[in-house]
DNA sequence: TACTAAAATCGACACGGTGTAGACTTTGGC
DNA sequence: GCCAAAGTCTACACCGTGTCGATTTTAGTA
């Protein structure tokens, strides 16, 4: 805990192996971009990251650690950035930021962000971070639409539903349209945010 | 193409294959119920079923075709029911009944449906099926909302890209509801109507 | 500079699941 | 009773995962 310790701690954060873990993080990103989980193998993680699979044991215990470890990385700074929005805002306003957001996020992060979803199910690990990803945006939804003055409450036609539900819709509307092309990504999100106006009241 | 052909066919349409076929189906459904795909063996499918793994390579040529078939089932079960619908009702009817229909589907073969959507990337066979169900149930919600005077074209903001946006909410929703309860189920079911009716114009 | 412990790497192996091949048995029409 | 097709089995080859122990590199310390 001395001053020294702490110093060694900082010298030794950017030591071969750190670099290592993110250079096979960055292959399974890169991978992931164009062959689905299950066709990645960890000989293909090792070989992109320059070394053997035995040396890649080394450093994570399984292939789904080492897809865990690139959804904690891409949900982690997705955490940080929402967590610096000013929450106070005007709801229109709020909305237009959230989806401008959430662009970004699926155009940045798509195949990351498709693999997430796929494997919440079978990787338990997976499935509690994008849960609490979910319960945020989830949160925010709903306290835009009670602040738009929809009713409060966890009945079936209240804010809180209505929040889960429409995060929902975007995260497959997005899932999908981030398949296709970044206009399609643009036309999803305009539909998005006009169903989400609508449910809040602020439109026709 | 004689009659007696005919009676041939239908005389072997029962045949012992036929059986087996349907019970590792109903094997793999059963097994899907509590165990996620990538825990199922061909093993597994072969002994449920009463045969060994050789003898199920007889009938299906790998573990994917078997859950195809599945799939296939399930959805052709789905698409029989639901073009005995009637599709020139009063919005707020058609709404309800379509709710209703897909609250019983989800409870009858959750598991199934839930699997084909995981499935639906690395399986295009599978993609395929779940596709072709999605632009059904885009198309009629579609329907439903310029029936109710949402205004008809391709736009983001028109009535097909809501349909759609629609769709996967209700997608969505009911396929976490359905790992939950029944009751939760409803609860979903009743969300989901409420965005519809409030998209169609229909609700305060 | 030489020593040493931890960090990093490698090659070889065992295991489990998939799909294939060929031999054998049952079934049902003739 | 004969025979072809349908159905079934056992054994095997292949591939990807994860483990193990030996070896090399790295970086503090004397």
């Amino acid at each position: 805990m001395t001053g020294d310790h702490a110093a060694r701690r900082r010298r030794t954060a950017d030591r071969k192996g750190d670099l290592r873990e993110r250079a096979i993080l960055d292959t399974c990103e890169a991978l992931l971009a164009r062959q689905g989980y299950d066709a990645v193998t960890v000989g293909d993680l090792a070989q992109g990251a320059g070394i053997t699979r035995g040396a890649l044991y080394f450093y994570f215990g399984s292939k789904q650690e080492v897809v865990t470890a690139l959804v904690a990385r891409t949900v982690a700074h997705l955490w940080e950035r929402s967590r610096a929005t000013a929450e106070a805002e005007e709801p229109r306003q709020a909305i237009a930021v959230a989806m401008r957001r959430t662009i970004e996020l699926w155009s940045d992060h798509g195949p990351v962000m498709r693999t997430a979803i796929d494997l919440s199910l079978s990787v338990p690990e997976i499935g509690a971070l994008w849960s609490r990803t979910a319960d945020l945006f989830s949160a925010a939804i709903t306290a835009v639409l009670e602040r738009a003055g929809v009713q409060a409450g966890t009945g079936p036609e209240q804010a809180s539903a209505m929040g889960r539900a429409l995060c929902w819709m975007i995260e497959r509307t997005f899932y999908h349209a981030s398949q296709q092309s970044p206009q399609e990504l643009r036309r999803a999100s305009a539909t998005c945010e006009h169903i989400w106006l609508i449910s809040a009241g602020l439109k026709a």
